[in-house]
DNA sequence: AATGAATGAGTCTTCATTCAT
DNA sequence: TATGAATGAAGACTCATTCAT
């Protein structure tokens, strides 16, 4: 049981390597197997087929995800630091997956997976810790009374846009982007003072 | 010579639909050659294999789509109005033909294709549209002097995050973006006045 | 009518070319049209098909093989020359477009065309004018009164193989055979002098 | 891995079978695949494509026919047997498989295949086998101290001509050729005795 | 008569999946 | 339970042939 379990998720682990570096299609079931030291046959004793190990490595993916970026934003105090804490864990994960989530959705869109629960429950909790922080913000009188929602997803977009620009385009793997500014930006806007 | 061109153009348009809504691996050359009402081998004729006709629609597509921006951004006169079009824009291109973009940079990695050049170029000249709309903002007097590219990116996301929210996520198919509140933020900040 | 025949030579003779470098199946009947100068639809104003094409190649090429195999032959007055001819021709001929007759005969049988009767009436043809060389130099008193038609083949076959041998296997595209000493095998033979 | 061992061969000698009727390119790997009652996907288990069988298949044909050749000759003890032989061995490979060496080399040289060192190198074995019987012969002092190497190549080319002249030409199967005639010649010459 | 753009039947090859061991 | 040899359905691509101009 134990055994299965562990097996279960070292080919998971092989998955996310391969269906992330190479696309669901590129991938090959075989490179999956070789990836995680085993048969092939044997991937076929834990998922019914290339699609349900896709599914199942999703789910894995954005559980794991979602359950680090929320433990990562609560080792932050301050609801600014845990701004710049989502920043930086989104780098992290950017940098080492590229653009998993958005990518896995498309795929699974293609597949015909039925997998946009998932990702509508995931997102839908990712902006809630975002929401929540800003929430912080608007309760210690920091913030103004503002949309959450639009404002959570202003900062994320931001963020993630940021991000892939440097990252995908401009080949700075290290993805250094311009913290401050992105944060004064969305603190004090683009006006002008009166 | 008009009648080439047009049989060209004609099989890339049929490509587009089809890669934009399987993508590349999952298209099949076949009903690209039925959208497109035509024989299977007279693809061929025009490009020397699958990959090949996926970039040169990437091409097509990517320097239709900034021609398109670039000119509705051209008949509004204020930067308001600019920033508004450009929203408008980007969701009407989001609901016909998906997160294109963000795929074809993914499945050109994935295929091994060089068209990074393409998206890079095409990219910069985006943010550069979006730069010029800030810019005149600031000579305007109406924005503070704040580094244009992180303000065009942190711009560009937040539109991007909320149309895909909206769009992929809550299947509101028409983009319902709060636009007003948007710009607020961008415009005044999160910040409580003090 | 002239224009026609000339065009249709214009096309067996391209035919010639490509097929003897390529061989039926690689050959493709836009490169014949390219080689003749001509539409590829033309070929077929002229003839059916690929294969009736290669099959009226054969029955070209073997007819002036023969023509001037014959021509070359009756130039000469002894036997002796006409044998020394005949190996001058035959070397000639294989260096300008290889082993042909073999591969014509090993095409038309794989691909089923009903012309045997064309190969073995060359053949035949062919090996009556060495056996009339032989025949004379009986007649002359010169050579025993041996089975001609053997005689003929065993000279035949000798001059095959050492022109393939020196052509196709050791590469000397001269072809350069030891004339001398094939003559002299044929005509003392093998046996030390009692 | 004797079991892998016998499944290539397997495939070998059902390729054999099929390309020394279809010749390469009218040859299907279908066709291969029902030959050796095996699925057409095994093929590709061990061999990457269909021209690497085909080397595969030339190599492994080209060592058992020497080896076998090389076998036969062995056991027969004077020279006069041993030529007799290598006609008897020379006509049962012809009857079985056509004129395939020089069917082979054209085709490999057409495809492009890098075969011709082998072609050489057993060619040159062949040669050396037949070489060596002369050799004998001189040695005991049977022959002249003639060029064996024009001798050898004689003699081959002697004995391949009447048996493609019986077995494609005249439809005899069964490659009746001349053998006294043609051993009188060979050691007699054609000369008249003075 | 001459052309070459258009066609689609035909073939090699890949790879997810099965199943005997 | 784990394996990987075997399979064959599926798909990219070629090229002989047609036919409208």
């Amino acid at each position: 049981m134990e055994q299965e379990k562990s097996k279960r998720e070292l080919i998971i682990e092989a998955a996310l390597k391969v269906f992330s570096k190479e696309g669901f299609y590129k991938a090959k079931v075989d490179a999956i197997a070789v990836e995680a030291g085993i048969g092939k046959g044997t991937i076929y004793e834990y998922f019914h087929s290339k699609e349900h190990l896709f599914e199942e490595m999703v789910k894995f993916f954005m559980e794991e995800y979602l359950h680090r970026l929320s433990l990562a934003l609560k080792q932050e105090k301050t609801f600014v630091a845990k701004l710049k804490k989502y920043i930086q864990f989104e780098k992290e994960v950017m940098i080492r997956y590229g653009d998993l989530i958005y990518v896995f959705m498309r795929e699974a869109h293609i597949i015909g997976i039925q997998i946009k629960e998932i990702f509508k429950g995931s997102r839908n909790k990712k902006i809630s810790l975002v929401e929540d922080i800003l929430q912080q913000g608007i309760a210690a009188g920091e913030f103004r009374k503002i949309n959450v929602n639009t404002a959570a997803l202003v900062f994320m977009g931001s963020v993630h846009h940021l991000l892939a620009d440097e990252i995908f385009i401009n080949d700075s793997s290290k993805g250094e982007i311009d913290i401050e500014t992105l944060i004064d930006i969305l603190f004090n806007g683009l006006k002008a003072a009166e």
